[in-house]
DNA sequence: ACCTGTCTATCTATCAGTAGATAGACAAGA
DNA sequence: TCTTGTCTATCTACTGATAGATAGACAGGT
C-alpha cells in the first residue's frame, strides 16, 4: 500500500475517533515511519488532507449501497459497520459537529456528503420526512452510542427505523 | 456578571460552535478583556472548565424540561431553542463526537446527560425505543441542520416525532 | 553504454505561532 | 492582616508550514 493511501487511513481514523483537530501532520507521520515534512509533500496543507479523506469517505459511502434490494436496510447496515467494524462514528458527523472549527472547503464536503445522503434516502424512501428522519436517528445514535459507551442505543435506532417503515 | 459565568458562558458558545479543542485560555482571556493566567485562576485545568460548563449546560436543560403539560413538545422544544436561539448546537451532540479526544471527566459528564436524557424520555414516554429515536434524531438533526446552514431538516425530525407520537 | 535531465519521496533543520500551565508580584477590600 | 482576583513573565511542548538537500528511479538522446 502507498504512502497516500496509508496517510488516508490514519487520518481517516483519527478524526474519526478524536476530531479534525486531534489530528497532527507529526502524529500520522510517526504512525507511518516517516517525517511530518515528507505528509506535507503528499498533502500540501492539512486542510488537502481532510478534503480528500472526506472525498475517499464519500465515495465509499455510496458505493457500499449499490444495487441493495432493501435500500433502507441496507443503509443502515453501512452505518452500523462504520460504527461496530471501525469502533468509530461517521466521519461526517464528527466534522458535522465541528463544522465552523474546520477548514471551509473541508466544510463544503461534509456538506455535500449530507445533502447526498438525504437525496438517495428521499429517491429510494419516496418521502423527505423519513429521508431526514433516517440520516438524523442513525447519526444522532452512532454518537450517543460511542459516548455511552454501549451500542444498544444504535440497535434501538435501527429496530425503530426498520419496524416503522414497514406499517 | 461575574467573572466565572461570562467564562461559562464564552467557554459553551466556543465549544458549541467549533468543539472542545479550538477553545484556547487566551481567546477566552481576550474576549473578557482579561489575561489567560486568570482564567486559570478561576480553572485551574482546562477540564476543569470543561466540566463545569456541561454540568450547568446539563442542569439548566432539564430545569426547562420541568412542569411541561406535553412533555415530548417541550422536549423538542429545548432542542430548537438550542439550535435556533443560540444559533449552535447541542453541547453534549458537539463533545460525544469528540468523546475520545477529550479529558475522561469531560466525557463523563457527557455521558450522564446522555442517559439522563434517556431515562427522562424513557420515564415520560414510557417506550425506551421511541426515547432512543428521539434523543438520536434531534441530535443528530441538529447536527446536520449546522453542517446544511438550514434549519429544515430540523424541523422536518421535529414534525415526523410529534406525529408519530400522535398516532 | 553513458550522460543528462527530471521526477518521486524522503530527509534535516528551522520558522513563527500557540497550547496549557505555573510562579510570584501587586492592589483592593473585608 | 488575610483573602481575592488580577497581573507580568515565563516555561515546555507542540502546531502547521517551509526551505533546502539528497538518494534513487526512470526516460531520451547520443
Amino acid at each position: 500500500m502507498d504512502t497516500v493511501e496509508k496517510l488516508l487511513d490514519a487520518t481517516e481514523r483519527r478524526i474519526r475517533q478524536n476530531g479534525y483537530h486531534a489530528v497532527s501532520f507529526r502524529d500520522l507521520a510517526d504512525e507511518l515511519g516517516i517525517k511530518s515534512a515528507s505528509v506535507h509533500y503528499h498533502f500540501r496543507r492539512k486542510e488537502d488532507l481532510g478534503k480528500a479523506v472526506v472525498e475517499r469517505y464519500s465515495k465509499r459511502f455510496f458505493e457500499a449501497l449499490d444495487n441493495a434490494p432493501d435500500p433502507l436496510a441496507a443503509y443502515c447496515d453501512v452505518f452500523e459497520h462504520a460504527l461496530k467494524r471501525d469502533e468509530a462514528i461517521c466521519l461526517c458527523g464528527v466534522l458535522g459537529a465541528e463544522t465552523r472549527g474546520i477548514p471551509d472547503d473541508v466544510a463544503a464536503e461534509v456538506k455535500r456528503f449530507f445533502e447526498d445522503n438525504l437525496a438517495w434516502l428521499t429517491n429510494h424512501l419516496g418521502d423527505i420526512g423519513n429521508a431526514a428522519m433516517a440520516l438524523s436517528s442513525l447519526e444522532g445514535g452512532m454518537m450517543i452510542a460511542q459516548s455511552l459507551d454501549d451500542y444498544s442505543i444504535f440497535d434501538r435506532v435501527r429496530a425503530e427505523l426498520l419496524s416503522k417503515a414497514a406499517q
